[in-house]
RNA sequence: GCCCGCCUGGCGGAAUGGUAGACGCGGCGGACUUAAAAUCCGCGGCUGUAAAAGGCGUGCCGGUUCGAGUCCGGCGGCGGGCACCA
């Protein structure tokens, strides 16, 4: 190991020669394996299990990867040093749409095309020398991972969590396909241009709801997520209590005798004026047969309906049917409506209008000419007066209006209706949820092939476990429109496994959300012959620290939860939440320059005039430099990785991603501050020389610097347990500003001086090294300070005795103002301090004539004198 | 419309209810240089003063407290998320 050393060869006139350098201690971390762990290792250390989430593998790294593999780097490194055995690993969210577009565009194969940008890709990241054991690597779109995940497909449908049924889908006429909501353009296909249709196709969904109640009830125990992410959730999931209420047609309509209702307000009853359903609801459908003016509004209705823009600013709007149902109490005929603002998807697909405790419900009934009855009385108003006009009361109060619910509370109401409900068979309560099945299906070739197969005689069944992987053929052509798979006889056409009949493969491939809902589970023993080795899943699981866009914070975070559920429910892994901790960081951003004409410009377009004007450096002309955005391809404001490591550094850029402001927000890449700290990096490695041409046989003194050194140690550990990663920054610049103070006033004959200042430089780097590695490998490797290698470094601990001080400085308020300040012994008395708060000059003259009437002190830190004339 | 987050110098930001503005970026002054760059040293909320003292200051208004950037109530602005969720 230690021939293996980079020689260090110090020569002062040299800067800080990163390229090299930085090269050479990622050949060396690499030749010796340094990041790689055991799926169960046996040395008894405490285990540490550190994921960002997987790139998709577009091309070429960007920023936000940067970001990303730099927060999870620096808690990997500082795990590490600090006992762990830490799990970092990296992997390809290999699957997707743009392959496929890429070989419709460019002819090329989209394994092909994937592959390609993989390579590219880990190189890349490679160069950030990143602590990541490469020997766990796997893309998605290996059949050695997706074999894998077609045994989980399976398992769960063994188990009952798996589903087919019919559901809407986006259809592109033209394009024969079926096409991603991002796809759908102002209602058209993005290709063909073609007006996108609704079609009901057969798919597959994952039971996700069969969870719902665990996954909502389990995101307190999370505490180690961001509450902002765990509201989402359970926004998501929207758990309800409420009844279902079924009214009788007064005339039945074809077949339909009644309509149930779902109502999460069953103490409004009394307040309704009229009955609305969704315009797919088959009571609407009733009428449409009849009536071709309602076939033109529900027609209407769902061209609004794919169009984002028009549901935002829709009014509301409605259709008499001219159907009528009974009043479940008091018996009243109310109209029946279909509005555009009622959704089949959410409870029955049907409502009831209580105009005056619900906004959307008064909107419409004053724009129909509906009763609009007030049946729930605020506290503090008169029943007599009280009167809905243009604002709805959803609020808690006495119900009014209300036959035997006058005079009860609105919280009794609910609980009294839904008991005379449930008595007389016109409904019951229930708990309803938001969250719907999770839709698998994906007409497309390149995603995980479901294994089934669907024979004539047997109906759907499941390929056998030996048969397995369902491998993707190769030989797939995307010059015609539609899904190849569906084209490709030989791939398709089998014999059914059960009765040896001619049987088709089922041509739909998984959503990609599902390669990435067990992927932290395979990287646990990425080689097993089984999906998870239990052993290996066992000591690793749960991943203990994730880091990932916020952009995440439902779906994929959902479905993998539920994964991991299912696996449990399996056997497979013996947790059920895969993520013990969370952090979500911010997008990074940079401003975006236009030409006058209307033309983006690169940052490498434009120019910085000394007098601050910005010019485009082709025509010289004026540049407006528009707002700080999130860094985008069409914006053209973004800014090549590889370029900013190639003519910095990554240790610089990783200081600097580190630096600029707290990782959960945005941050502006700005060039003044890359280069800012491209400077720091200069000016230390600087200092590390000049330290380094020392005397090196001296005693350490414990000086100030010492005591410096301490509190840092103690303020970075703090700062990187809570991620402020830059305020650990700030901390180490103060130290670094304290070690070059100390060593410019250090005469040449002050061994012990020396030898303290070299101890605090070698406490220093340890305390950098998960943020710059190599440049704190290097520095130590120059200094012999610590020997051998970067990953091995063990992270300093605090002396308590060198943090605690001899005297204090103690704030004096007088009249809650600060008046003055006085430095006391640290354990001085109480009456000591008092004494000298009160003798200090300028707090004397502003107590003098007036009387205290109260002295608090607070040890160590302030005393305050209340005071009256 | 609903939900969430944020608001502190020219800028990014720091601050267990206890000296607001650490640290950095930019700026200004100085040293070095023929000069520039780089580097090194110093200054730095606003106002006020010869210098002090003092006054004002964390989006706005109010409250709790000896003491509020921090806690509470209201208002405003900015950003993000969403499937009009009954």
């Amino acid at each position: 190991m230690q021939d293996q050393t980079p020689s260090s060869t110090v020569d002062r006139t040299v800067a800080y020669d990163f390229a090299a350098i930085e090269a050479r201690w990622q050949r060396l971390w690499d030749d010796t394996g340094a990041f790689r762990v055991e799926d169960v290792p046996t040395d008894g250390k405490p285990k540490y299990y550190v994921l960002e989430m997987f790139p998709y593998p577009s091309g070429n790294i960007h920023m936000g990867h940067v970001r990303n593999y730099t927060l999870g780097d620096v808690v990997a490194r500082y795990k590490r040093a600090t006992g762990y055995n830490v799990l970092h690993p990296m992997g390809w969210d290999a699957f997707g749409l743009p392959a496929e577009n890429a070989a419709r565009e460019r002819k090329v194969h989209p394994a092909e095309w994937t592959w390609r940008n993989i390579d590219a890709m880990r190189a890349e990241l490679q160069r950030m020398g990143l602590s990541i054991d490469w020997t766990r690597e796997f893309a998605t779109c290996d059949p050695s991972y997706y074999g894998q995940q077609q045994k989980l497909f399976l398992s769960f449908m063994r188990m009952g969590l798996v589903d087919r049924r019919l559901s809407w889908v986006n259809w592109d006429p033209v394009d024969e396909t079926v096409l991603a909501n991002e796809q759908v353009v102002d209602g058209r296909g993005w290709r063909s241009g073609a007006p996108v249709e609704k079609r009901q196709l057969a798919q597959w969904f994952f039971r996700i709801t069969k969870f719902a109640p665990e996954l909502l009830e389990a995101l307190p125990g999370l505490d180690r997520w961001p509450d902002r992410v765990r509201a989402m959730q359970s926004k998501w999931i929207g758990r309800s209590e409420g009844a279902r209420v079924r009214f009788a047609l007064a005339d039945p309509v074809g077949e339909i005798g009644n309509v149930e209702v779902y109502t999460t307000r069953p103490d409004t009853l009394f307040g309704m004026s009229f009955l609305a359903v969704a315009p797919e609801h088959p009571l609407a459908a009733a009428a449409t047969a009849a009536d071709p003016a309602a076939a033109a509004f529900v027609a209407e209705c769902r061209a609004l309906g794919t169009s984002e823009a028009a549901i935002e600013g829709a009014e509301k709007r409605g259709y008499d049917t001219g159907f009528k149902v009974r009043h479940p109490f008091d018996g009243r005929v109310v109209p029946v409506w279909i509005a555009n603002f009622v959704l089949m998807e959410y409870g029955t697909g049907a409502i009831f209008g209580c105009p005056c405790g619900d906004q959307r419900d008064l909107d419409f009934a004053r724009k129909y000419g509906l009763d609009v009855v007030p049946v729930v009385l605020p506290p503090g108003e008169d029943a007599a007066s009280f009167q809905i006009d243009t604002k709805a009361y959803d609020g808690p109060g006495e119900m009014i209006n209300s036959g035997f619910l006058d005079g009860v509370s609105s919280s009794d109401a609910v609980k009294t209706v839904i008991q005379r409900l449930t008595e007389g068979g016109q409904g019951n309560g229930v708990t309803n949820w938001r969250m719907r099945d999770w839709g698998v299906s994906r007409q497309r070739y390149w995603g995980c092939p479901i294994p089934v197969v669907h024979c004539p005689s047997c109906g759907v069944v499941p390929v056998p476990e030996a048969e397995l992987p369902v491998v993707l053929p190769e030989d797939v052509d995307f010059d015609l429109p539609g899904n190849p798979l569906d084209r490709h006889d030989a791939w398709r056409v089998v014999a059914c496994p059960t009765c040896g009949g001619r049987a088709e493969r089922e041509t739909d491939t998984l959503d990609t959300f599902v390669d990435s809902s067990w992927y932290f589970a395979r990287f646990c023993s990425p080689n097993a012959v089984e999906p998870v080795a239990n052993a290996a899943a066992a000591h690793w699981m749960p991943v203990d620290q994730y880091v990932g866009g916020i952009d995440h914070a439902i779906l994929h975070l959902l479905y993998a939860r539920f994964f991991t559920r299912a696996m449990h429910a399996a056997d497979i892994v013996d947790v059920d939440e895969p993520f013990a901790g969370l952090f979500t960081q911010g997008m990074v951003t940079h401003e975006s320059y236009r030409a006058p004409d209307g033309r983006w410009l690169y940052p490498t377009e434009i120019e910085r005039r000394p007098d601050g004007v910005v010019v485009e450096i082709a025509t010289g002309g004026p540049v407006n430099v528009s707002a700080i955005d999130k860094m985008s391809k069409s914006k053209r404001n973004t800014i090549d990785p590889q370029e900013i490591i190639g003519r910095y550094g990554a240790d610089t850029a990783r200081w600097f991603v580190l630096s600029d402001n707290p990782p959960e927000r945005d941050m502006e890449w700005t060039e003044t501050g890359i280069a800012g700290a491209h400077r720091f990096t200069q000016r230390l490695y600087r200092l590390a020389q000049a330290i380094a041409e020392r005397p090196d046989h001296g005693t350490s003194k414990t000086g100030v610097l010492t005591r410096a050194v301490h509190r840092t140690i103690a303020s970075v550990t703090i700062a990187l347990d809570q991620f402020a990663f830059n305020v650990a920054v700030a901390r180490l610049h103060e130290l670094l500003n304290a070690i070059s103070d100390a060593n410019r006033g250090l005469a040449l004959a002050d061994d012990a001086g020396a030898a303290e200042v070299r101890q605090a430089f070698d406490v220093f780097a340890r305390l950098m090294a998960p943020m710059m590695p190599h440049l704190a490998a290097e520095i130590l490797s120059q200094l012999h300070l610590t020997q051998g290698n970067a990953p091995d470094l063990t992270w300093p601990v605090a002396d308590p005795a060198l943090l605690v001080e001899t005297t204090a400085t103690i704030a004096v308020q007088v009249g809650g103002k600060l008046r003055g300040t006085i430095e006391v012994a640290v354990g001085a008395s109480e009456e000591t301090v008092l004494a000298a708060a009160a003798a200090e000059e300028n707090v004397a003259r502003l107590l003098a004539g007036k009387t205290i009437v109260k002295q608090i002190y607070v040890p160590g830190r302030i005393v305050s004198f209340a005071v009256k004339a």
